[in-house]
DNA sequence: TAGATTGTTAATCGATTAACAATC
DNA sequence: TAGATTGTTAATCGATTAACAATC
């Protein structure tokens, strides 16, 4: 019996989030092509298809383990599964969503977050007209009852859509509720213990990298 | 009089786009300062409330003009304006939305892109139970007059929300009628002329980035 | 076996940080 | 002027690409 406790098992390596950003967009290409019937595929044909480097598929997939066979390349569903693994994506993720405006409900009826085993449990907000309405079959709950909510499901990740100036009291409570992951939307900076994992999606920010391009080009 | 045709002028020095994808963050903070009054900030400062080092913010600016003064700082107000003119900011830019499910509605329905002088024109659909209405007093037109409305409308930008099957075949379309940037949220990549500047918002890769990262802490 | 392609080491390239002279 | 802080060069660090021995 090989010794696997926490004390004894080597430090993980840790992964650069350059390398962790692009898992998914490769967990989508292998998807695509399994769908296409695609049995096997070289990192070098990957990468033709992908507009990135072979040797970075390569380097990348290595943090993970061999996945590979030399001479053959790799097998398409496998190694689709085994990226699911990595990603986390073999088990259901639970998500609350806080903040039930347009941008909540659009969150909540992404057919794409299902597939992948994202599950909206619960949308909250402090609207009465929204409270008790349902989006894709999910209930909107008053924030009030977040705690009770948290309390008596299994939720990690809570996604933030709600308006900048109650975000971060939000989520402060939010993690003293037991939430560790933060899907973020609002234009905000958080403070928090630095356990707690934050994913920012700042559109705003987003377009104006766009509008920065547009406009260097007529310098 | 100094000759600055595109001939004579100097090449612009490209920025590496991790300088550019900062730079809204940048003009974030310093809107935030300039609200509560803030007059200047040294690097070192701002360094700290941004959680980046002071010599990063340096450099980062130092691409585009000296926008400060030694012994002092940069005042707030002006590097503000600057960053705005630097992101394009300091104009209109007109956008149209195609695909006016929940997800463009939610942009529609954005205040912070109207504060930074976007503006959403139109929205475009094939369904004809949203063909007709307004989201915020903006009209939901039919798809088949994009033509037409490219034509009679100043709009560089169209954001994609659409379902994957018919991002690939719109985003084509919309070059062929002159839009220039896609701000893309559909699960997809495009194969579009290299002149097309395309930024992407690719929800599912984002959520899960955050669920990897959760399950590779508990190992 | 010969050919193909991986896994991995080494080389290169680019981005970040440190240091400091210039200067307000 | 002295102190503070920039703009910018130099040093370091990390990520990407190239190369190739291992091996299927």
């Amino acid at each position: 019996m090989t010794d696997n406790t926490a004390a004894s098992r080597p430090a993980e390596k840790v992964i650069s989030s350059a390398v962790i950003k692009r898992l998914p967009r490769y967990y989508r290409y292998l998807g695509d092509l399994l769908k296409n019937g695609v049995v096997r595929i070289s990192s070098k044909e990957l990468s033709q298809r992908m507009n990135v480097t072979a040797s970075q598929i390569r380097q990348d997939l290595n943090n993970f383990g061999g996945f590979g066979q030399q001479g053959y390349g790799y097998n398409v569903e496998y190694l689709y599964q085994e990226m699911g693994k990595i990603l986390g994506l073999d088990q259901v993720n639970n998500i609350i969503i806080v903040g039930a405006g347009n941008l909540g409900q659009a969150l909540a009826n992404n057919q794409d977050f299902d597939t992948n085993g994202f599950r909206i449990i619960g949308l909250f907000d402090v609207n009465p007209k929204l409270i008790g309405m349902t989006v894709k079959g999910v209930e909107v709950y008053d924030i009030d009852q977040l705690e009770e909510f948290i309390n008596s499901h299994d939720v990690k990740i809570a996604a933030l859509t709600l308006p900048k100036a109650k975000a971060s009291a939000i989520a402060e409570k939010l993690v003293e509720l037991g939430i560790k992951a933060l899907w973020n939307f609002a234009p905000v900076d958080y403070d928090l213990p630095e356990d707690v994992l934050v994913e920012n999606v700042h559109l705003s920010e987003s377009i104006m990298t766009l509008s920065y391009r547009i406009h260097s080009k007529d310098q």
